[in-house]
DNA sequence: AGAGTTGTTCAAGC
DNA sequence: AGCTTGAACAACTC
């Protein structure tokens, strides 16, 4: 479910919920220890997003870390809450609404240093205003890695996932496959551009929508894409190739995306 | 019902 | 040092 626009939206969400306010934290299942009252009733400073990642802060306590990772799910509701559905890891309550974070790969406190640390080894999040996008066509360009690959590496650039990476080098005409050395400035500034764009009308839209005019949602599953999980493509109708880069599938047009 | 998946980390080895 | 591979974890849709 999450890429980068998944969080951000989220993180904008919970914080206008919940800043200033007095969080209750529990864990229902008790797989996430907020024993000793470590976070719970403690005034909620700012939620943000990095990346995939998400962090609550609160005043004189260690901040909240959460990575949904590959299945993880964050559902709201109105308080008061009823009972927690499935793996719900912990649960923030505030004076409205309560969010349950199930299961996330990562549900842990991080000291001040350690979000530091956990911040610096992410790449720039095209999402975020303090985004240095000269840090990622730097690693990119020393590396003989295919494109396709390093822009999925979170320390490369952060939220990019495994849709968005598709759809981004077809949009760009760039072969996944291409080393990062031979990524020019020209081209890498068109990805990072479009990044920008579409992740945040996916955090607007809540879906991943990297199709122009998009028409309105039909199903539950709202994603509107031009090649993700495609066989033909919808520019020149030739078939799309798929085969396994960085451990996922990636999807390729030869033609409109030469070498 | 079972396969597939919008993710990451770690360790070991080349 | 750069890179590859595999295992582990988890929730939901079709």
């Amino acid at each position: 479910m999450p890429e980068g626009h998944t969080i951000h939206r989220a993180a904008r969400d919970h914080h206008r919920m919940f800043v200033g306010q007095r969080l209750t934290v529990t864990s229902p299942q008790g797989r996430f220890d907020v024993g000793a009252g470590r976070i719970s009733g403690r005034i909620c400073e700012a939620v943000e997003a990095c990346g995939k990642h998400l962090l609550y802060h609160f005043k004189a306590a260690p901040s909240l870390h959460i990575h949904l990772g590959l299945f993880g799910r964050i559902l709201k509701g109105k308080v008061p809450a009823g009972d927690p559905r499935g793996e719900v890891r912990v649960r923030l309550a505030g004076e409205s609404h309560h969010v349950d974070i199930n299961g996330p790969t990562i549900c842990e406190t991080l000291s001040s240093a350690e979000v530091v640390s956990l911040l610096s080894r992410l790449g720039p999040d095209p999402l975020r205003d303090d985004a240095e996008p000269e840090l990622a066509y730097a690693r990119i360009t020393r590396s003989r890695l295919p494109v396709g690959q390093l822009l999925m590496d979170q320390s490369v650039i952060a939220g990019i996932g495994n849709i968005y990476r598709t759809e981004l080098l077809w949009r760009q005409r760039v072969h996944p496959e291409l080393p990062g050395k031979d990524l020019s400035a020209a081209s890498f500034e068109a990805i990072w551009q479009d990044a920008c764009n579409l992740l945040a009308l996916g955090a607007k839209r809540n879906a991943i929508i990297t199709v122009e005019n998009a028409p309105p949602a039909r199903s539950r599953y709202r994603e509107r894409v031009n090649i993700f999980g495609k066989t033909d493509c919808p520019a020149c109708g030739s078939a799309i190739r798929r085969f396994t880069l960085a451990t996922r599938k990636v999807y390729v047009c030869e033609h409109c995306q030469p070498r």
